[in-house]
DNA sequence: ATGTTTTATGCAAACGTTTGCGGTTTCGGT
DNA sequence: ACCGAAACCGCAAACGTTTGCATAAAACAT
């Protein structure tokens, strides 16, 4: 970069009158004559000045910016979730600068401690899978800076979440299996040191508790990876076994996915044989054949949520901060007909 | 944010040193001698010490961050490039601020704009399908900050540009086609200003052409929208008209999909009545029935090299810009069942 | 001893803004 | 004429770094 930016200084120098007037000028300020208004606001957009938002940022100790850490962009659920932050943070004048962990707990460290550097705001952030502690961002709101958590909380940081009700939706959508009639319901879970998976395995039982149906432990079968071929051969299986189910519940869309693989392939057909339900509401669910049933997710609403809430938290200007606030957002159970007897 | 966070003064006075000295330390300068500099490298971690970025950018005339412009983050294609983005910039030690256009070209100006005020060293951009000329593009350029296009380019401006051969995907999707022995085949095509619709539309003509083929102007159909509703009607009545294709060439994948449903509910089957191809390879495309035929884009790679060519640009000292690289990265067909007699 | 180089450090300006405070000038009121 | 208050503007410091230059002390060479 070569060219020279234009700056105060240089309109100041042009019409001989001081840096700190122009400044003024340029905001309006009121002891600023209107006839020295006009003429560098007239000089300004005619040299096209644009204000050095760095210089500002040193000056005025903020940076309007917002960092984001979140396990990988390229997935659908957090794609949607940056769209919602981007959407409120843009209205709202903040930047946000986007970090991947990749699943990470050492990469997530870096990526806080260079947003950090370069002050952002605040943080907004969703955990690694392989996280065994959270110093890290507890370090983070020592510092001062303001936190938001989404979806993979860290519980024992004492700061604003935003997370859906996995509970609530795993327990609507076994509820719904029930009530359409499937007797025999598995579960196909997550990995066990989430939140997220515990949360919607007992949303699970709980609904077979409801209705008085036994919970099998060969019926609660963990997926570890989260890919559709695990899901795959478990169902293979489960459904080879001496108890095979009339329906499952899996942890997600992906894990769903390879269970009507599974079964399609046994020769059993979907619904009338076995029923399935997801979680997530992934964008394929509603293309595949038959339309997956699933539990959305309102990625893109927890991604504005958890903004505003930290937004709230920048604009706190006393330094003790906010009640955090622990926002819990509903599912929404898409009833489509791999579940609809 | 009321907490002080430790700056290169407090180490000076804390030390009794001046804060050049320290800056020095701190950054292994042969001017210092070793016991200052293990004294300040010391205090430095124990008082946990973090540089300001933002001053350092002030300083040093340069942020080491790239800014990212794309139509939509919430697309499989886009997160793709972006996780292709951040995977090199986080190795050069570059942080991304992504925004989003969608698709508005004067949403996309104000971003450019706020990029340019943050001072970004760089951008990466896709345009908006709404532009109807590239003057913000062009300013950037002439204020002397580095700018890489990946697959929606602006031609007329003269800067690095990574796209994929979409002319010859296109082809070799049509070749495809002919080859499985199918004779009429149709073209749901993309908004006719985008470039990357032209080009498929070209090659698929090419293709037709070498093989003898008639183009007929009926089998060719703007899809403007990119709904997959909207193909769905224009599907069928293509497939009512009085000459009904035999064979699909979809410019994307969602389009494709609408096709599906219209030759299904027609009951029509896919491939043996008409064979189907589309562009992009969703992530779903692999995952409905009939898997879908595709010509992958390699997203992620597009990002990275998008980001190497604007990286060489930044460091770039001269004041003649590099010269433009136009880099075209090939598509790879993925035949699926949809296309396969 | 003197002169010369080396070694280690500090001064101060700069990056581009913002802002408290003080200083002129102008003007209306008496 | 004089006073007080507006009205308008500039000085300078500050935000946290970096860096060219000067300087002081120490080491070395004569």
């Amino acid at each position: 970069m070569k060219s020279s930016q234009v700056t105060i200084k240089d309109i100041a120098k042009a019409l001989n009158i001081s840096a700190s007037t122009v400044s003024r000028a340029l905001k309006d300020h009121p002891d600023i004559s209107p006839d020295t208004k006009k003429a560098v606001m007239d000089l300004a957009d005619e040299l096209n000045y644009q204000p050095n938002s760095i210089a500002q940022s040193l000056r005025k100790r903020h940076t309007n910016t917002i960092g984001v850490v979140i396990p990988e962009i390229e997935h659908f659920f957090f794609s949607a979730v940056i769209s919602g932050i981007e959407d409120v943070a843009y209205k709202a004048g903040y930047n946000i600068i986007i970090t991947q962990s990749n699943e990470s707990s050492e990469r997530e460290k870096q990526n806080l401690q260079t947003l950090f550097n370069t002050r952002v705001d605040g943080v907004i952030a969703s955990v690694a899978r392989d996280n065994v502690n959270y110093n890290h961002y507890q370090n983070l709101v020592d510092k001062g800076i303001a936190l938001a958590f989404f979806d993979r909380v860290a519980d024992e940081v004492d700061t604003h979440k935003v997370v859906v009700d996995d509970e609530f939706g795993a327990h609507e959508a076994t509820v719904h299996l029930i009530t359409e009639g499937y007797k025999r319901i598995a579960h196909l879970a997550g990995p066990a040191n989430l939140t997220i998976s515990l949360n919607r395995m007992n949303g699970y039982k709980r609904a077979l508790n409801e209705y008085g149906i036994p919970i099998k432990d060969e019926h609660i079968c963990i997926c570890g990876e989260g890919t559709f071929e695990e899901a795959e051969t478990i169902t293979t299986q489960l459904l080879n076994s001496t108890s095979p189910p009339d329906a499952l519940f899996a942890n997600n869309d992906m894990a769903a996915y390879g269970a009507m693989k599974a079964i399609k392939k046994k020769g059993l057909s979907i619904p009338e044989d076995v029923a399935i339900v997801g979680f997530s509401n992934w964008r394929f669910a509603s293309l595949i054949e038959p339309a997956l049933s699933s539990v959305a997710q309102p990625g893109f609403e927890m991604g504005q949520e958890a903004t505003r809430l930290l937004i709230a938290e920048i604009n706190n200007q006393s330094d003790t901060p906010l009640p955090s606030e622990n926002r819990i957002l509903k599912t929404n159970l898409l009833v489509r007909e791999s579940s609809k007897k």
